[in-house]
Parts: structure tokens; C-alpha cells; sequence
DNA sequence: GACGCGCGCCC
DNA sequence: GTACGGGCGCGCGTCC
């Protein structure tokens, strides 16, 4: 085979449709990671491999500001964003950007897999021996790269051969995927596809723009959760210690205990203490494997911890961590409770692990990523740092159609505990949040097209559900009442048998049998009859045509099986395609105009906006606009706003109608 | 080192 | 007799 590498000549390609791969030296270029190569496929059947030199770059970025151009890519946000460290204006290209992984996902959302080898499998039959000998390379040369370089071997390091094979396969793969696809996507939901294809860009801007981050509150608020998880090891070692754990080996006498050890050194600890156990942890749902997996150990989750207590340390356990108490309140507490009702100083185990469970999680899952995973860091003349966090935002993850985030994960900061702090506006600007009002369930009125739940939507749905469930007026209804109703009003759209809901309110506080439960949905039912028979509905028409299409043109493949979930997707994927479409027209807007107002996060029903004083007033009504959606839905859909001048922690509500005078 | 598992945070 | 939606990621322990 001959390649060629354009030392002198640049191809003047004729095809309107060029697929691209670039290869990188790494995923991260925040950390230093580059592209150094690059293979392209045309549609008139040119093709070719680059490394990486300025002359090559330049061609590069003409082409890609060539308005006669399709320009494909597989991941594109991947490619795009390693070209803007290359320097390239990625916002503004003039050619048509497409990804056949956004289209493999918009095709088929509920299909856990779309990359190049599963997508050629899958639609061109390939063959995927090319691709495998890089990884090869690299797995069999690993050892012996770390003993002469100190480092991994990335692709760059490997045989130029492989390289090219590689870069080449990728990009032919990619443009043939692309040509079964696309017609696909044009035909079936074109529009989908368009929203998803802008979206890359909106995605892409989120991840470099980042978020602010107050270093040294994360350094001071990981201390003191380490500190206090200290006190509290010290504590459970005096409480256990020594320790003998059973391994298949022999034994062991350790003077540390772990409690982040389920397995063993908690059935030991308990063991010692004379606790007996009686909780065993259920199978769990293995996404990789699809079916239920494991299970059968002794379980010390929250709810099976605090069952091990009496009741009065019990319930101050349930308070705490409804509250979020913090730590001086907690340790004194129990320990006052613990005295007063002269408990078995065992009974302390399980609350000083469940405290420490939550200080080790706060420390290594939010604090030191917080801290290690910024970059730009500044110090003030005051000794304080700042930096900012790029996570990744992941548009084609969720098979509902969701964004979910990770690297570190934005969608899942605490919103009780201290991690919200450490987010700050930047300078002359707030945080403004945005979040649809129970959307989900709005869509569930609407699907169902159930007036009564329609009506009550706007006002408060789970206090009017536990006004007819409890047979009070709303007025009458308690606080754990309308709360139950709310775990109820859940339940039943994800779903949920009466085995689970029955578990689910134990596990909140409120001990419910399963025949309790059962009266509970068949209430739920009655009150709200319209939302079975929608789910029926959709359940019937899985089972006729395979599959069930959301409002924007989404196909849920869901096998028969789990025909339970049509309706949970429905609701979800159609949230999810709402809050899409929006971002997509709010980040066009604000570029159009050149406005400096960012969209930093979207978390599912909410989006995250950084807006500098001087644009409120212009931006937040445009905001609402291209968010809300008060026509075309059996029940409107509208938003409400926060606003953290601070830190997100301090976020406090807002009304539009102050904004104006 | 990869993977399964238990656990827990978010909407 | 079955079945609670969607995510990410930690530490532990086992197996290779």
C-alpha cells in the first residue's frame, strides 16, 4: 500500500464529504496531550495521512472553513476540541460539521455501544483486525516503555505502520458509516439530529469555558472532613480493636480498622461488638452485563446501619442525615444519646461508620477533585487560589437522551454539604440557575393528557396527591404526608412494584409493609387513572413496532421486557430533548450578539449560567424564552430562577419581575 | 491491572 | 412468579 505524506504538494480534495480522524498523544490536552496526525477519506474516494507540521495544519483549517464541505469526524467534540489547542477557531468554522457518533446514538439511543468497531459490525459488517494491532502494540510494549521512558506508550509512540493503519481505518470507517447514516438520520429525525449536531459545539464551549473554583475553601473544607474522620477512626479502632479477620489464607490481628471494608473488617467489627447481623445485600443492576449480578453479602448501608441501632439513637440517625447535621452536632449528639438512654456502647459502631462514610466520601470523590483537577491556578496577593475546572460533558451517554457529566462529575455535587462552596462566579458576574419546574412529571400529565394532574401541576401536585390519598384537606396535609406522596408520585413513574415502593419509604424513614404499599399505587391509580392506561399504551406499541418515539423524533428501542420503562423514557428522553434544544438556541443567540454570558453545566433540568452584571437585564428574559414552553404541551412548561452572587451553595430565588423597574 | 461489588451522591 | 428510571465514581477484594 502507498501513502503518501504531503511533504511538498497539499491535495486539492474534490470530494464534498471528508471524513477526518486525528490521533493524539493522549484524551486530556488540559494536561498536556496533543494531536500529531491525521488520515482523511473523501467521498470521491481520495484519500491520505498528515502528520502534524504548520503547512498541514493550515490546509487543515482551510478546509474546514470551506463552505462547500461535510466535514466528518466520529466524536467530533473529541477532534474539535484538540484542534482548538492547535489554535484553530473551532466556533466559527465555515464548512458543516458532522459526527457519526451523535448519529448512531440519535438512531438508536437504547444501544449501549457507539464506537467504530461495534458501529462497523454493526452496519458495514467490517473488519476490525486493523484496529486492534495499535492496542496491541501498546498493551505488549507497555512494561518495557515505563523501565527506558518513566511513562505509558501513547499512539504516537508506536510503529508508524500502525499508526497510518490505524488513522486510516478509522477515517474510512468513519466515512462509510456516515454514508448509511446519514440518509438514516434525514429521513427519520432530522431534526434531532440537527439540535444534537449544534449541540456539539455547545458542549464542546461548556467544557472550555469551565468553572470557577475556590481552591483554598476546598483545601480548608477537605481538611476538616479529614481531620474529623480522624477522630472518628481513632474512636472505632479503641471501639474494635484489635481485630481478627478470616481470610481464605489464614488470619490476620490488625489494629486499623477499615470501614470502608464491607466485605471484611465491618462482619468482623460487628462480630466482636456481639451485634448480630440480619441484613444481606440484594443483587444489584450491572449495566456492562445487562442483568442482575452479586448480592448475598451482609449489608451496612445506611438503612441497614441504622436498623442496628435503638430507637432513640435511631431517629437521631434519621434526623441527621435528613438535615446534613454537621459534624460537631452529630458527635455530640450521639454521644449525649448514647448516655441518656445508657445504650451498649456498641451501638455506636454503626452510627461512627455511617459519619465516616460520608467524611471519606466527601474527601476523595468532591474535595481532591476539586483541588488536583484545576488548571489556570492563581494566587491572590492574599495567599488565596483560584482555579477552573474543565469537566467533560457527555451529550450521547444517557440511553434517555440526558447529559451526564464526569471527569469530575458536575451532575452529582452535594447540595446540602460543603462541595456547592467552593463553585464561585467569575468576577463581575453571578451564577444564575435555571431549572425547569418538575418537568418530568409535567410530561407525564401530558402523555397522559390528565387534567386533574394538570390542574394541580402548577400549584403543588404531591399536597393535593396527599390531600385525596389521606382523605385531609391540602391545608391538613403534614410535612412527612405530602413527602410520602411525593416518593409516591415517583414510584409510579418509574414504574415501581410494591415490593419496592414498600422498601423505598422504609428506607426513608416511614416503615411501610408491601401490602401497605400496594394500596398505595392502587390509590395512586384511581386517583390519577389516566397515567396507567398511557402506560399501557405505550407498552402496546413497543410491542407492535419495536420501538417508541418521543415528541422530538427519539426512537426507544426497548426489548419487551422492560416494556415497564416506555413510559419513564418517554418522560425523561422528552425533558432531556427540551433542555437540548434550548441550549442549542441560547448559545447561538448569545454568540450571534456576542454577549459574554456562558453556559457553564446543564444538570438535567437545569442549565448553569455565568452572566455578567451588565448583561442581566438584556440576557435572563431571552434565557426563559428559549427555555420555557407554555404552548405546546397539555400543561405548560416553565422555569424558575436562582441566583448565587457568591457561591452556588448560597443560591437564593429570584423573581424576573424584580429585574424590571 | 482489570473487574465485580457495595455504597452513595445527583436529577 | 416478575420488575424502580437515568447517571458517575469511590475503595475494597479477588482473580489473572
Amino acid at each position: 500500500m502507498q501513502y503518501t505524506d504531503y511533504k511538498n504538494a497539499l491535495p486539492n480534495l474534490k470530494g464534498k464529504i471528508i471524513a477526518f480522524d486525528t490521533e493524539a498523544t493522549g484524551l486530556d490536552p488540559w494536561h498536556g496531550d496533543r494531536v500529531f496526525c491525521w488520515a482523511y477519506y473523501s467521498s470521491k474516494g481520495e484519500w491520505g495521512f498528515m502528520w502534524k507540521t504548520s503547512s498541514n495544519l493550515a490546509w487543515l483549517k482551510n478546509l474546514l472553513n470551506d463552505d462547500s464541505k461535510h466535514i466528518v469526524f466520529h466524536n467530533a467534540k473529541y477532534d474539535l476540541q484538540m484542534l482548538y489547542f492547535e489554535g484553530i477557531d473551532v466556533f466559527n468554522l465555515k464548512s458543516d460539521i458532522h459526527d457519526t457518533m451523535v448519529l448512531s446514538k440519535v438512531l438508536d439511543s437504547v444501544e449501549k455501544f457507539h464506537n467504530l468497531r461495534h458501529l462497523s459490525r454493526r452496519y458495514l459488517r467490517g473488519d476490525t483486525s486493523d484496529k486492534d494491532e495499535i492496542e496491541y502494540w501498546l498493551k505488549s510494549n507497555k512494561r518495557a516503555f515505563v523501565k527506558q521512558y518513566n511513562r505509558s506508550p501513547n499512539f504516537s509512540d508506536a510503529p508508524i505502520k500502525l499508526i497510518k493503519k490505524r488513522v486510516l481505518w478509522d477515517a474510512q470507517t468513519t466515512l462509510k458509516l456516515f454514508s448509511k447514516l446519514y440518509p438514516l438520520a434525514k429521513k427519520r429525525c432530522r431534526e434531532l439530529y440537527e439540535t444534537e449536531r449544534k449541540l456539539i459545539l455547545v458542549c464542546l464551549h461548556m467544557e472550555l469555558s469551565g468553572v470557577t473554583i475556590d481552591i483554598s475553601k476546598a483545601k480548608q473544607l477537605k481538611e476538616e472532613a479529614s481531620n474529623h474522620s480522624k477522630q472518628i477512626q481513632k474512636e472505632l479502632n479503641q471501639l474494635v480493636c484489635p481485630l481478627t479477620l478470616q481470610y481464605n489464607k489464614g488470619k490476620e490481628v490488625i489494629k486499623q480498622f477499615n470501614p470502608n471494608s464491607p466485605l471484611k473488617h465491618l462482619p468482623a467489627a460487628f462480630e466482636k461488638l456481639g451485634i448480630s447481623l440480619r441484613y444481606r445485600t440484594k443483587p444489584k443492576k450491572n449495566k456492562k452485563k445487562g442483568r442482575k449480578t452479586g448480592g448475598g453479602n451482609w449489608s451496612f448501608d445506611e438503612y441497614s446501619l441504622i436498623r442496628y441501632t435503638s430507637k432513640p439513637l435511631s431517629e437521631v440517625l434519621y434526623q441527621s442525615s435528613k438535615e446534613n447535621w454537621g459534624f460537631d452536632k452529630f458527635y455530640n449528639v450521639i454521644h449525649n444519646i448514647v448516655d441518656k438512654y445508657k445504650l451498649p456502647k456498641s451501638e455506636l459502631l454503626p452510627a461512627l461508620i455511617l459519619k465516616h462514610r460520608e467524611l471519606t466520601k466527601l474527601v476523595s470523590t468532591y474535595y481532591a477533585h476539586l483541588i488536583e483537577d484545576c488548571v489556570d491556578v492563581v494566587t491572590t496577593p492574599a495567599g488565596r487560589e483560584f482555579g477552573v475546572l474543565h469537566c467533560k460533558f457527555n451529550q450521547s451517554e444517557a440511553v434517555t437522551g440526558r447529559f451526564s457529566s464526569s471527569k469530575p462529575n458536575l451532575q452529582n455535587m452535594p447540595r446540602l454539604l460543603g462541595p456547592r462552596e467552593c463553585f464561585i462566579p467569575r468576577k463581575g458576574r453571578k451564577l444564575w440557575l435555571i431549572d425547569y419546574a418538575q418537568v418530568e412529571m409535567r410530561f407525564y400529565a401530558h402523555f397522559a393528557k390528565d387534567k386533574k394532574m394538570a390542574e394541580r401541576l402548577p400549584s403543588d401536585l404531591h399536597r393535593w396527591t396527599a390531600s385525596e390519598m389521606y382523605k385531609k384537606p391540602p391545608e391538613q396535609i403534614t410535612k412527612e404526608e405530602r413527602e410520602r406522596a411525593g416518593s409516591i408520585n415517583f414510584a409510579v413513574i418509574y414504574g415501581s412494584g410494591a415490593a419496592t415502593m414498600a422498601e423505598t419509604l422504609s428506607r426513608k424513614g416511614s416503615p411501610t409493609t408491601q401490602s401497605k404499599a400496594l394500596q398505595f399505587i392502587n390509590k395512586y391509580h384511581s386517583i390519577y387513572p389516566s397515567v396507567r392506561k398511557t402506560a399501557r399504551k405505550l407498552s402496546h406499541q413497543l410491542a407492535v413496532q419495536g420501538y417508541i418515539t418521543n415528541p422530538f423524533g427519539r426512537r426507544y428501542y426497548i426489548p419487551n421486557k422492560f416494556s415497564y420503562k416506555a413510559l419513564n423514557y418517554m418522560c425523561q428522553g422528552t425533558s432531556a430533548d427540551l433542555i437540548k434544544k434550548a441550549m442549542v438556541g441560547i448559545w447561538f443567540w448569545l454568540r450571534e450578539r456576542c454577549l459574554r454570558t456562558k453556559l457553564l453545566m446543564t444538570i438535567h433540568d437545569e442549565l448553569v449560567f455565568e452572566i455578567p452584571y451588565s448583561e442581566e437585564k438584556l440576557v435572563l428574559p431571552k434565557l426563559i424564552q428559549f427555555m420555557e414552553d407554555r404552548t405546546n404541551y397539555f400543561v405548560p412548561i416553565t422555569v424558575g430562577i436562582d441566583v448565587a452572587k457568591k457561591r452556588w451553595s448560597q443560591k437564593e430565588k429570584f423573581e424576573l419581575t424584580s429585574l424590571v423597574h
